[in-house]
DNA sequence: CGACTATTTGACGTAAATCAACGTAAGTGG
DNA sequence: CCACTTACGTTGATTTACGTCAAATAGTCG
């Protein structure tokens, strides 16, 4: 019942269908998944577009996952700019700080109009006592977030604005559309926020979408993003899934 | 008599000493220590300035801890493009996928003369099967270079040139040197290193680092660096240390 | 409808890349 | 010891990518 939180189709319908390690529900057994579905269920809150639920700086009080929409985890500093570090998509932890009780430097602010659930330390160890495929789980996800952190300084770091925004549009297709099989998918990032992700500004951002629309057909309008030729488009920004913790290749 | 891998002045001596998360042996007792250490030292391997001695891509075959010199992990784009994502120093793990069998998409070169322990999966899983103080010790080190990455990710993202190789100092000489008691501190990387962890040319780098010679002093001569007014570069930098992983602040 | 918020475009300035030398220290082999 | 090499650092001239400022257009929601 927690399925429509998840919107994927349901892995039964699909013989090809893979599962990411990044969401926490599809790495559990029948019992576990319960216990931790039943946990969130009960903790469950909603934000509306822009609202930052989770400051930065100290140590966290509370462990957050994604029901429904979009979160995502920005750094700013005190003059204003701002560093989107991650998104976290439906069945995604955002972070796993509070179990470690490292302080959290990215604040998490909801990016669409969100469900969340969200634990306290308590809450969170006692679920991870009842046995050790939870945690493994969480800290599989968590690696893997760690991993597309790295992948983005990488993309930062050396590649051009065009790439850039290319791998970003790449990594959240596929994060949401594993096999390509569906033409669109959502988005509801702004290309403020885009920009802020890729480390340009909004004007440039806008002007690398344009020309991303002209060279391989990729649209952003209406919250929805569409690339007719992946292929071509993935080639271009040196995108390969690897990183995505899927567990097919 | 392993603490001569990891030179630092013996934590006895300091009463303000300060452990870092991202040291392992710092943080485990005794009895795990001593495993540990038994455990690298019946690996031990030198490689010299520049060997690459694990490649992208694959799963990792073997776990690397850096035992003296210091370690770059980096990526490079088909075309020669290279980005530094990271330094590992004596006493770090230079990452844990092995462990969760994700696969690794950063090489590990030396980036000085290095000694570095490496143990197989069976070895690593070995020795966390004797008790669950060394996987904490891990994935807490692990958590920390993570953060890091993402300091660098916003680092790159938003900042000047300056401020983004004056913070990259900031974190090398704050790693070396938790209590600003020496007046200089190690820095085997070249400009050219520190040109590719920051998203920068090489020659860029060189005006920037002049740049900031001018201004605050810093000196990157013969493998060292001095950073006389810490205080006024890590303002200028925008640079806090509480993602080092150091057990105060 | 009006008040937003998001997208798009233009003109201009600046930071950083690129290209191309040249300097300098440290090592190597004769 | 010197000639030679190699790696690293430094500088200048030029070009390009991207940021900044400003304004117009297009959606969106009450």
């Amino acid at each position: 019942m927690l399925d429509q939180v998840v919107p994927h189709r349901p892995q039964s319908l699909l013989a090809t269908s893979s599962k990411s390690a990044l969401n926490i529900a599809q790495n559990l057994d029948q019992a576990t998944r319960a216990r931790w579905e039943a946990a969130l269920l009960r903790s469950e809150t909603s934000f509306s577009r822009g609202t930052c639920f989770a400051p930065a700086g100290d140590l966290p009080s509370r462990f957050f996952v994604v029901l429904e929409g979009w979160v995502q985890k920005y750094r700013q500093l005190p003059d204003g700019r701002r560093q989107v570090t991650g998104f976290c998509l439906p069945g995604q932890a955002c972070d796993l700080n509070l179990l470690f009780q490292i302080s959290r430097r990215h604040a998490l602010a909801a990016l669409s109009s969100v469900r969340v659930a969200s634990l306290d330390r308590a809450q969170l160890l006692d679920l991870i006592d009842q046995g050790p495929d939870l945690k493994e789980a969480l800290l599989r996800a968590d690696m893997i977030a760690a991993n597309m952190t790295s992948e983005w300084l990488v993309s930062t770091g050396l590649k051009s604005a065009q790439e850039r925004v290319a791998h970003l549009l790449c990594e959240l297709f596929i994060r949401q559309n594993p096999f390509l099989i569906d033409p669109e998918v959502g988005l509801p990032a702004t290309q403020a926020e885009l920009a802020e992700a890729t480390g340009l500004t909004s004007v440039h951002a806008n002007r690398v979408l344009r020309d991303l629309r002209m060279r391989f057909g990729v649209s952003t309008r209406n919250r929805k993003l569409q690339i007719p030729d992946f292929g071509a488009l993935a080639k271009y920004a040196h995108f390969q899934r690897g990183y995505l913790g899927f567990d097919d290749s």
